[in-house]
RNA sequence: GGCGCGUUGGUGUAGUCGGCUAACACGCCGCCCUCUCAAGGCGGAGACCACGGGUUCGAGUCCCGUACGCGCUACCA
């Protein structure tokens, strides 16, 4: 039997990463088994759902590398009469019933207080009877007639008195529960008919054909009236396997209105992350391929080694601070996205530097052109000790455009320290332009030489050297970047430092 | 309230059939390298494996209980 896997995001927002992780794992689990990964909108939440949100999604699974859907995406709010059909159907053969109780007002804000508080009420008495619904066993000649005669109602699963459910979750294991748990859920909307989650899920499902459900946690329990869908519908109940949930560093759930833009994916794109770094990461986050326990993988090798048996049951914590912005997000991911920038296949990451570089506004068709041999050896040896995709329009901006800001800091600890540098640097920009030939060893040699002449240490120069031709303190190895900034800018930076000093 | 699920250093995890002086990665600290900062190399701090019982020669690993956390419990998805 061919594995067929779905990820059914509502469209109700941006992609939060852990939805991705969901679509990732389905995404995984389906190629590498060589079965079918299908996308299902559950857009059935009108006033939520909105266009926009769908088409974020979208492009979030796009960047992370899921967009081969095996089949055209369904829209579930266009399969609404096929989910009421099924509901009247199961009304016809005995298995649900009519509910003519009124409809009873609900707002969203209070329902786990009123749940909490109407528990609490029932257990001091003899307990919740889930079947004294007085419609539950009304004949269905006088349904038929009350339904006819226009009297609202809606429909609910008659789930049985006794014995209970159960299924094995893939990765939690064996599951029951009571029926007397259960109560007989309501399948149709009294006024409308318009059809509620579970009824849509299990019937989307089965007409897609869905073999493993992969979701999140959070559907565990709910799972056991799905069951009862299935079997009432006479299908075969596929397998399901729920994944662990993906918590803030408080241990609460992680939420836009609380955490913010940590959590949408679109964030890591914006921030210069590489889709590969960051899905090896997303990986990562409740699953791990057991006894190696390997972290940097490639796409064959996540493929080859994911299983559902790897996928952890307890829920992972997201760390990251909201006040110190270095720790913005997960180090572990930040520390894997520098881990892929400086080691990735050098022509993978040059049209990713050159997007962000278009982006800056520094991008030159050069680049592309006669400069190619150059700017490929410049990112490569900057990628060296940047984090992300941000670092080269940023850090790196020097490198790329003459108009660049000076670290305040840099300046006053290489450039200030020693005012004979307002007359060493000129000096030392002279020498540059008579290095000949240009290279590495000519330059150091140049420099080395001009710094024994005046009676200073050669650090001195290299690192005011370093903020006069970059702006910063920090960077590649001094030489390189004389080299790679050319002689004749090379030159021009150092006189203008002088003007720091 | 009920039901379900979980609990290994700050975080992510490894730990097959019980033998661990509890392993790896991130982060943190130190040293080396050195023109700076990373990277890299070496080393260190940090976990009585939530707690309490039990089974056993022996338990992170099996059983029971407790606590804590999370989830579900809706004519939301």
């Amino acid at each position: 039997m061919t594995v067929r896997v779905r990820f059914a995001p509502s469209p109700t927002g941006y992609l939060h990463i852990g939805s991705a992780r969901t679509a990732l794992f389905n995404w995984l689990y389906a190629r590498g088994q060589g079965g079918r990964f299908l996308l299902r909108v559950e857009d059935t939440d009108l006033q939520r759902s909105t266009e926009e949100s769908t088409r974020s999604i979208l492009e979030g699974l796009a960047w992370l590398g899921i967009s081969d859907y095996d089949e055209e995406i369904v829209f579930q709010s266009r399969n609404a009469e096929e989910h009421r059909e099924a509901a009247l159907r199961l009304v016809r053969e005995g298995k649900a019933y009519r509910d003519f109780t009124p409809k009873g007002e609900r707002t969203d804000a209070n329902v786990k207080q009123e749940i909490a508080e109407r528990a609490r009420t029932a257990s001091e008495g003899p307990g919740t009877d889930h079947r004294a619904n007085p419609y539950r066993d009304l004949t269905l000649e006088e349904s038929e007639h009350r339904a006819e005669s226009g009297e609202p109602f809606a429909v609910r699963l008659k789930v049985s008195t006794e014995g209970q459910t159960r299924f094995v979750d893939a990765v939690y294991g064996e599951q029951t529960r009571d029926h007397s748990e259960i109560e007989d859920l309501v399948l149709l909307r009294s006024g409308d008919l318009s059809p509620l989650y579970n009824l849509s899920v299990v019937v989307d499902d089965i007409e897609m054909g869905i073999t493993h459900v992969i979701r999140g946690q959070d559907h565990l329990t709910n799972t056991h009236k799905q069951v009862l869908i299935y079997e009432a519908l006479g299908a075969q109940v596929p397998t399901f396997a729920h994944l662990p949930l993906i918590l803030a560093p408080n241990k609460a759930k992680l939420s836009k209105r609380k955490h913010g833009e940590v959590v949408s994916l679109t964030t890591y794109r914006d921030r210069g992350f590489i889709p590969a770094a960051f899905r090896n990461y997303l990986a990562l986050l409740g699953w791990s391929p057991g006894e190696e326990n390997k972290e940097l993988m490639s796409l064959e090798e996540l493929l080859s080694l994911f299983s559902l048996e790897g996928v952890h049951r307890s829920n992972a914590v997201f760390n990251f601070s909201d006040t110190d912005a270095r720790q913005w997000t997960d180090q572990k991911a930040l520390w894997m996205n520098a881990e892929y920038v400086r080691s990735m296949p050098l022509e993978e990451l040059l049209p990713m530097v050159k997007s962000e570089l278009e982006s800056a506004g520094l991008w030159r068709p050069e680049y592309e052109g006669e400069q190619a041999q150059w700017f490929a050896r410049t990112v490569n040896l900057i990628r060296q000790r940047f984090i992300t995709l941000k670092d080269f329009s940023g850090q790196g901006r020097a490198y790329f455009a003459d108009e660049f800001e000076f670290d305040p800091a840099a300046v006053a600890k290489n450039l200030k320290k020693d005012a004979a540098l307002r007359e060493l640097l000129p000096g030392l920009a002279e020498r540059v332009e008579a290095v000949e030939p240009w290279t590495l060893e000519s330059i150091e040699k140049a420099l080395r030489d001009f710094a024994d002449e005046r009676g200073v240490k050669a650090g001195l120069l290299i690192n005011a050297s370093r903020t006069a031709l970059t702006g910063q303190s920090v960077g590649p190895s001094m030489f390189d970047v004389f080299d790679v900034v050319g002689r004749e800018r090379s030159a021009r930076r150092l006189r203008a430092a002088a003007e720091l000093v």
